[in-house]
DNA sequence: TTAACTCAGATTGGATCCAATATACAATTG
DNA sequence: CAATTGTATATTGGATCCAATCTGAGTTAA
């Protein structure tokens, strides 16, 4: 018997579906931050009742995606200035210390696999192709630390971020910075250089969180 | 008009409860790994439906102190020797630069506290007492650092593994050997001295980490 | 005029009911 | 007798219904 067998097992709930889609959508930045979630409203949309919206809810609320008040519904979060420097800090150390322990650990194969997405992310043309292929690069690269804990929390801290990250490649020149540090923080890889890769991709986060505060202070500036 | 005027649209909802319920008995350990938590029972000890209780179970998932499968229900997650190893380098590489970023922060009162929290460690006599001062005691010091994003992590992390660290203290002379660590720590805080505090402080973590490892070792050895 | 009050509609929280699936055990067949 | 199949029960996933609370427009009274 030859099958192609799935683990029937794991399938996707109604739940799973719906907290993914809302998940997606507000990395994505699609639903603005503040924005009401009714519970109601999306169960329509996905054919379900408000039982699987609602543990959808309770576990975007856990990873900080939404904020909930009793009887009052449950918005998309919004971080003050201050919350994303520190969310940007946090990336900062996490992130260089997995990479450190990455880089000798690498094989030809990943390394093949980063410079595939570092060129995906210098072609990609929308926000939403830069988010993703900026993640594959990075990831691809710590997934070599075989540190699965430590990428979950780095996935769920740029979770976080992520939508302001986009705009903030989307109205600098944060792009062309992005892909100049990516080139280096590879080359540092290939070489073997675990220090220079960890203070190169520190240097990287901290540059980009820079770059957005700035933004974001001129923009709500302007908007009081 | 005086009174002690509490925000009611905080109360706690009937999830609320049960999930700070089962989060507190998984982490003291009343909850033993592997145990199978049924809905229709949990929702009968706290006299709800199974609403609040799925929607609490949802919540511990995406916090890891639970694993579900579809249909199957849910039970107390297990960690491997080698998850407990990561979340242990996790904790030492987290806490020690947040207490770096404590140390110059520091005020008499939360140094004197910080002693007083370290003496209640000391003369605890059981292990949830050692858990809660060890608790205190430190999360006292990172307060000053103002990160309360870190704050949030580092308290998610030691969630996972509390219950295996009260049984390393009690079956160890893990406690005199924390204690000790502590007053070095607390010293070298007073002192203003912010890498060695850090220093101090990922030796004390990792310390802990080994000595469980080695009980665990031992443990798991024995029951095959 | 304006501030407080009332009440209806909207929305969330929770309970109950039904459907889908898993598990254990009896029945059956070779 | 062993392996498989059928069936009853337990358990989870999801839908529907009711209760509690919020919101806002309209009303009243000082």
């Amino acid at each position: 018997m030859k099958l192609e067998a799935i683990d029937v097992r794991q399938t996707a709930s109604a739940t799973d579906l719906v907290f993914e889609a809302l998940r997606k959508a507000i990395i994505e930045g699609e639903l603005a931050e503040g924005e009401h979630l009714r519970q109601d409203h999306i169960a329509q949309m996905f054919n379900t009742s408000r039982i699987p919206v609602r543990e959808a809810l309770q576990r975007l609320e856990q990873d900080g995606l939404v904020t909930t008040q009793r009887y009052r519904g449950t918005v998309v979060a919004a971080l003050s200035a201050v919350e994303i420097e520190e969310i940007f800090e946090f990336r900062a150390l996490l992130e260089s210390e997995v990479i450190r322990l990455a880089v000798p650990a690498l094989t030809r194969k990943q390394l093949d696999a980063a410079r595939t997405n570092l060129e995906a992310f210098a072609a990609a043309s929308d926000p939403g192709g830069w988010g993703e292929a900026n993640r594959k690069f990075h990831y691809g690269l710590y997934e070599a630390a075989d540190r699965p804990y430590h990428l979950q929390i780095i996935r769920s801290s740029l979770d976080r971020v992520d939508r302001y990250l986009r705009a903030q490649l989307t109205l600098t020149d944060g792009k062309k910075r992005a892909h100049r540090e990516h080139l280096s923080i590879l080359d540092a890889c290939e070489r073997g250089d675990a220090d220079e890769a960890a203070s190169l991709t520190r240097a990287h986060i901290l540059d980009a969180g820079r770059s957005l505060l700035a933004i974001l202070e001129k923009r709500r500036g302007q908007s009081v």
